[in-house]
This record gives C-alpha cells, structure tokens and sequence, in this order.
DNA sequence: AATCTTTTCGTTAACGTTAACGATTAATAA
DNA sequence: TTATTAATCGTTAACGTTAACGAAAAGATT
C-alpha cells in the first residue's frame, strides 16, 4: 500500500545536486547559500511542486518553540459574559492543537477605558508572540497597535466587530449590517404590510457601539428596499444603560400605540427590556434580538422574543486560532477572514447553537 | 521555551523498566510480552496519564499504510445532484488529512434498487477498509452490511438520514421532526392562528422516505403543541414524481381555497411545485422547504419561497471524514455522532451557507 | 606564499512512534 | 544433560523536517 508520496526535501535534495542542509537553508531564507545553487534549488521546488509535511516540521518544532497566541480581549466579570465565548473557543482549539506545540495567553482590557486597552497591547508588543486575537473596540487605539505589530509582521485577527482601520487586518465576524436586513425580513414577516418598527439601540457612556449602528442600517436598508417602502413606520429609540434601563422614553412611544409592533434590539440586551415591560403583557409585541444568553434563552422560550441572531462567538475564537495555526505553519492565509453566517434561532432549534456546539 | 511536555514512550519506558519496544507491544496489544510486565505498564499508563502523540505516530505510519474509507453514496446523475455536496465535503477533509495518510474509495449504488447497495456493500467487504460512510436508505440491506461489518470490526457512519436499524451505528445528521417542527413555527409565524396548511410530499416508486415522514411528523406535532390546538387545519397531499409531477389532486384542495396558505415541501424538491404553479400566482401562498439548491434558492431570492432549511450536507461529509480519523487515531468516537443544525435560511443570508461553507 | 576570514555547504542528531530484526532467557523435547 | 523450540524483550532504522556543528572552498590580508 506505499503510494506517490509528494517528494520531500530529500528528493529535492537529489534532484539540485545539494544536501538537505541546503534545500533547509533555501525553504527557510536562511543565509549560508550562494546565489546560484539558491535559484537552482528555488526553481527544482517549483518545478516539483514541493509541499513541505507539516506533520514532521510540527513534531521536530513542538519540542524547541511553540507557536505563540496572544489574546487581547474586554475584562470577563461575571459568569455569564459575553467573552467567555470566544475563549471557551480559543481554549478548545488550542487543546486540539496542542501536541503541534500552541500556547495562550490572555490580556485583558476595561472596555470602558481605551488607556487599558492601550497598556495591554504595549505589555504584549513587550512579549515575542507569533500571533495576536482581539477586537477592534477603540479605533486609534486599534489603529496604533496594528501598526506596530506591521512594523513586526505579526499576524493579528480582529474578532466580533469590523471598523475601517488604517492597516490591513484579518476578520472574523458577522457582517452586522447584513444581520440587520435579516432582522427586517423576520419581523417584515410577521407583521406584514405597513407595520411599526421599533429600532432600540442600548447605548453605555461611550455611545453606540459600531456593531449595532451597523445592525440599524441593515435593518433599515431591508424595508428601504422593499417593493413599496416608505409604507411602514421605523423608530429608533437610544436607551442609555448605566445601573438600569429608563423606560420614560419608550412606554409613550411604544406601549401606548395601537396594533402590532415589531421591536429590533441591536445588541444582547433584550431581555433588559422585556424584564422591564413585564407590566405590559398586553401589548403585542414582536421582537428579534442578538445572542444565545441565558436571559434571552427564557424569553425566547415563553414565546416574548421570536427569533435571536447568533454570531457565534465561539466558533469565532475556534476558528481563530486555527486559521492562526494554517497561516503561520503553511502561509495559508484564507482562513484567517470569516464572514460568520447569520443564523436564525427559533425556540425550536436553539439547542443545537447552545453550549458552544462547534459544528458549522 | 522548553516545556513541561506530556510524557512520551521514552519516559513511559524509563518508569517501567523495559524498553520502548515492550511499551509498543503493550499499547498496540500485540504479542510477545508477559502477563507480569503488561501489568507493570498498563499501570505506569494509567498514572502518568500517557497519550500517543498523533503527529508522530502518522508521520510514521502514512508512509506505510493509509486509512483507508470506503463511501457508498447513491448515484451521481447530474451535474446538480444531491450527493455531489456530501462529496465535496469529504473530498475537502481528506484534502486537509493528505499527509496524514488517508484514503477515499467511493462506490455508488441506485437509489432505487436495493440489489445493487447490496451489490457494492459486498465489493466493499472484500476489500480491507478501515471504516465506511454510507446512507442508511434500505433497511434489510443496511442491517445485513452493518452485521458483517461488526464481526471484522470496521467504524460506520451514516450520513443525511436515520432510521432503527438492528445494530449501533454512527449518525451524522439532521433531526428530521425537529426540522419538521421549525418549519411549523416558521409557517405559523406567517399565518397567524386558525391557518390553513398543506405538507406536500414528493414520493417516488418506493413510496415516502423516511426523512420526509419524520419532518412531516414534525410538522404536525409543532401544530399539536400549541396552545390552542385543533384550530388550524392541515392536509397532507402524497404527490408521485416519475417524471413529472402530476397536479391533478392539489389544484382544487390548495388553489381554489381562500385566503392565505402555507406550504410544507418535505423534500428538496419545492422548485418542482413553484415551476407547475406559476399560472396561479396570485394565490397568496408561504412555503417553507429543504435544501440550497440552485432552483429553490432562485424562487428564495424572488419572494415564492419565503424560508428554506439548510441540513448542511458538505459539512456532514467534512465532519464524518474528520470524526472517522480522530476515531481510528484517538479511540475518541465523540465526533461521530453530530445532530446538525437546523439552520433556518432567507433571502438575506442565503449566501452564507452556499458554495459548502465549512464553518460551524 | 602563508595565514586568517568569510562564505558555502554537507553531516548529523534530534522530535515521538512504529515494527522488523536479533538477542536473550525460559520451556520443552530428545 | 544437551539440543530444540517458544516466549520475552532490547536495539535499531525509519517517517520528513529542523538547525547546530564543523568541514571545505573561496576570498582577503599580511
């Protein structure tokens, strides 16, 4: 059963003329070549289509330098938070990857306080890693971090969120503004002709966050698109959340309107705004919102929020990792930019996306 | 970086007192080692928590012999079938295995002549694979293949359907009646109360299949599980497709009924229908079907089918190759067993999940 | 011309696992 | 007892890549 194997470096070897030190020093640009026998052997490897075994290269390598990852990710407080999830994604790839030498290590910031985010970043550059996961919270912050990592070629992949920045980085996230126009056809479905639409935006000191004003557009591009738009009637209400929600603006708005009412929540906290419109059970409410937590699970349950919009945080820091792991051990840069699907969560099938199940 | 390293054979060795030929002997339960010593290592095993490292134990034995899989699929017709989707996922994951040492054969059968899944099922038997992947579309024919498979041994795993067969096999597919009941809630959101529905199911000469069934039982128990049970109404209309569909039975039941209608295609071929109904098209009609095909993805993009399910059929390919290797190197049989996703498509996210998206 | 640098290159020992091949000891037969 | 066979175990070379080490050749300096 020994088959064609692609050639390895010793066929190569052979064929140039050279010793496998040679074809090593060539592969590696490493110096100690001479020019000729440099472009001989350059020209035998393209003719012979060489693959080098990232089996072997990662079991010699394992033993002498890992592979190393830094991630640079908002403080995790309570149990329950939103990071856990790419972490919890980040960890198992990396359990996966161990025995091909991968290591972690995890930097955190105050995502209230860009002066954090900046000191974290300074601590990693200070390190010799391979690679960096983060999110692209605060844009000059974002921006001068990535230019001293371009300065070092390090690899860096942004996850949850995408803002125009000033060099080139890798994304995985959800298009939010497409996750928006998919709010507006699942609420557009249940209401129907000329329905009212509710956009709330819950808003922290720092304002709106990128993410959800993305989401916004979406949602109002999809009814701008419609055959006959203009026929329904879209609010957007900006909630500021400190300690608690403050309802004084939307009771009038929303509560005392008549007929049914479609409610976008452009970010986790729906069921801040339920637990808060107990009172109103009355009202016809329909509503879609972001992400699998616990909280939104129960509404989703007893029927108060119709749909959620998974952006798989998990599966985001998964593949992270191992997009990372291709990229720098066969310079396979295309799994490093990940557009993640919008998936739609019904009551019915929200287990399949609960505890972080990594299955595309 | 030197690191703590798990231990490895050597170690294993050192601890026992023997040489690292013994350790072999005993981990791969060959002969030529005493009851006494056997012990000795097996308990040594056991406390330092010893796992063989798969990167060199593949380096070493792709050269020798590969893991070989057998796949027998129903025939590939056209340029558009089905099962070229579980194809191309396989083909993908034993792309990324190649240096690994594996190996596809693929054999087809006729989807409507159990004689001839016998017929390949015993060419496959003769051969010496390490594992299958198949379909488990006859019943009698797959419980014979799976108790001659159990007597030498060989890993199984069916793809795209389940149904009780006499012996314990792998699964990897989707749960056809908690599809069933998502297309419930998905219709009913559209309807409102007291709707009126119809589950159309496409069957051929050998009568419903039994994924179809299922998502029809679904179907109907979403309805059942309501709180008001007993105000919709729903018909069930068994269409045979030889070569063309014949509407004679669903014109005067569907069409000339009032009001809105929803329909429940329980098989990928909900393009069949739009194509015959174009001349009724003010029927006011919401359907919901299976699968990304070129065709219904068309009538997705222009508003005649409102939602489609995605059972993700590259990706059941991909996992079953990817499971299949970590159980044959690992002993680890988790990734055998995957309930996909009912992922709920629109015209919006449409794009996501086509061109067999690997991602979770 | 002889010595010293520098450049260029080949040799070799690992990484951890596998399995063929011998070597040693124990068990049986003569 | 000695010869023969069987059971038990250690040694070794390989899988393909990496990189340290040192040898050889070429170049520069007196």
């Amino acid at each position: 059963m020994k088959n064609e194997n692609s050639p390895g470096i010793k066929e190569i070897a052979k064929l140039a003329g050279v010793s496998i030190g040679t074809i090593d020093r060539v592969l590696h640009n490493r110096p100690g070549v001479s020019a000729k026998t440099k472009e001989k052997v350059l020209e035998i490897i393209q003719q012979t289509g060489y693959k080098k075994n990232i089996l072997a290269s990662r079991l010699k390598l394992a033993a002498t330098r890992k592979i190393q990852i830094a991630c640079l990710i908002p403080e995790i407080k309570d149990k329950s938070s939103y990071w856990k999830l790419p972490q919890y994604g980040i960890n198992k790839a990396v359990a996966e990857l161990k025995e091909q030498g991968i290591s972690i290590s995890y930097y955190y910031f105050n995502s209230f306080d860009p002066r954090s985010f900046e000191e974290q970043s300074n601590e990693i550059l200070k390190k010799d890693f391979d690679a960096i996961i983060s999110v692209p919270f605060f844009k000059t912050e974002s921006n001068q971090f990535l230019q001293k990592l371009e300065e070092s070629e390090i690899a860096v992949v942004f996850l949850d969120s995408r803002q125009e920045l000033n060099f080139k980085a890798n994304y995985i996230n959800q298009d939010s503004f497409k996750a928006g126009q998919v709010a507006g056809r699942l609420l557009e479905g249940l209401l129907k002709e000329n329905g009212l639409y509710f956009v709330i935006n819950i808003i922290n000191e720092r304002g709106i966050q990128v993410n959800n004003l993305q989401r916004e557009q979406g949602f109002r591009a999809y009814f701008q698109s419609k055959s006959n738009p203009g026929k329904d009637e879209i609010y957007t209400i900006n909630l500021p959340f400190d300690d608690h929600l403050d309802l004084q603006e939307i009771i009038p708005k929303v509560i005392e309107r008549q007929g049914p009412k479609g409610i976008f929540v452009t970010n986790a906290r729906s069921f801040r705004l339920l637990d808060l419109l107990k009172e109103y059970e009355d009202t016809e409410l329909f509503l879609v919102g972001f992400d699998l937590n616990e909280q939104n699970l129960a509404y989703l349950k007893n029927g108060k929020i119709q749909f959620l919009i998974n952006q798989k945080p998990e599966y985001q820091g998964y593949a992270a990792v191992k997009g990372l792991y291709k990229y720098l051990t066969s310079q396979d840069q295309t799994e490093l930019n990940i557009d993640i699907p919008v998936d739609i969560i019904v009551k019915e099938n929200a287990e399949f996306y609960m505890n972080g199940h990594m299955t595309p």
